[in-house]
DNA sequence: ACGCACTGATAGTAACACTATCGATAGTAC
DNA sequence: GTACTATCGATAGTGTTACTATCAGTGCGT
């Protein structure tokens, strides 16, 4: 097929597509002649995956370009895909590289992947991305419990052997590295999303809407002093 | 305090702080005279707060002022709070607004949910968020299985009554609530973050490295995926 | 032989999140 | 009282990102 059918089975605009061709997003076509290319179901497929990966994954150019080059190298381990594509997806969902976490934050986060027999490599950047929101609450003046930290960690442990469950009644290796990538992009928007479905309803559960205190205040503009009085 | 020290407390530059003042990510400071602002330690609180939001939970600035607006409405009950805050947050972490979910991905979601007695509006956006990543999944080639779908399902539930949990022994309402969003966002970020740790284990559980298989090249020295070539 | 789709290259655009500059003013130091 | 410095609101500018549009040249199909 040529670029408009492409344009046309993917939904992305022929001028988007050149884009993604120019980033190397999507890989080049066969050259048939001097202004003829031809794509095949391959390259549609990879426009989606694109799309799912910028639109549904929040991820950045630049961090889909990072993430599909190591589904594209070859001759790599599941296992080493795995790892490459962590990285590659960052610490942020962008490659922003703002303040690192501190270190007693990135202990206490430690200390919770050893509570769960969890064996990583000091570079995953999960030590990161965790570290900083405990840094983040701190700032906030909020002190979150070991077992609220448990809890979180339960549910990782949960989605991680869900994830890995998926795969391996897979047969091909091309197949497989795919969807350890989707699963980790996509995982976290699926997560989100049921999330926010558990908590409307355990939410109501704990505060019933129908609440007779008499928190809510006529008026009043007092200045409240949030400080955690840990 | 004024602006010049509120910004070294909090770490942001003042014409940044000035940009927040604009947009209404920060409530005015008490006018002393024409030229004299006065700020208390609820302005570097919220600054702290604002900077999370963005940076951490990668709020969008328009997103960031829904949010804190809801939480600034003081006449809201706990739930309505919640409600008017997911709302706020929208279907993306900005406020872009793509093709919507299939009916069948939305209704696939909605037995999730009934399966785990979760009792939701219908207009959560939950709903969207996860029924898009079905579709995308689809688009991609894969169908999640029933399994799949209620181990990430039961990590919600895990998580929610955490969040839940943490809230419950606390005084304020005030505090309550701002906990309540700043744990929506932030667990986002927490969860992604711990999740990569339980892969990296769980990865190497259910495909050792050294694996047999064929694909996998055991010549020692990998070359390392393509740093920024910039 | 003519027209249209295609090619790569380059330029333009819109949104976003700041960041810098400005003139006017006012509090503080001497 | 004068000099100095910080602040004020307003406005303009900057760098990045993710496209989107235009263009000159090429060649397949009828």
């Amino acid at each position: 097929m040529r670029i408009s059918e492409l344009s046309r089975r993917s939904g992305a605009p022929v001028s988007t597509l050149k884009y993604f061709l120019r980033e190397g997003l999507l890989r080049e076509g066969e050259r048939l002649s001097g202004n003829q290319t031809s794509y095949d179901d391959s390259h549609v497929q990879r426009v989606r995956l694109v799309r799912a990966l910028l639109d549904t994954g929040g991820l950045s150019i630049a961090a889909a370009k990072r993430v599909l080059a190591t589904l594209d190298d070859e001759n790599s381990s599941l296992a080493h895909t795995f790892e490459a594509a962590q990285h590659a997806l960052g610490v942020g969902r962008d490659g922003s590289s703002r303040a690192a976490a501190s270190e007693a934050a990135r202990e206490r986060i430690a200390r919770v992947a050893a509570r769960n027999s969890w064996h990583t490599s000091p570079e995953n950047p999960g030590f990161e991305i965790s570290a900083r929101v405990l840094d983040d609450l701190a700032a906030i003046g909020y002190e979150p419990s070991d077992a609220y930290l448990a809890a979180y960690a339960a549910a990782a442990d949960t989605i991680a052997h869900a994830d890995l469950g998926a795969l391996r009644d897979r047969e091909s290796a091309d197949l497989i590295a795919e969807l350890m990538i989707v699963g980790t992009v996509l995982g976290d928007a699926l997560i989100a999303g049921l999330r926010r479905l558990a908590q409307e309803s355990a939410t109501e559960e704990l505060f019933p809407v129908a609440e007779p205190r008499a928190d809510a205040r006529p008026s009043g503009a007092r200045q409240p002093q949030r400080r955690d009085p840990k």
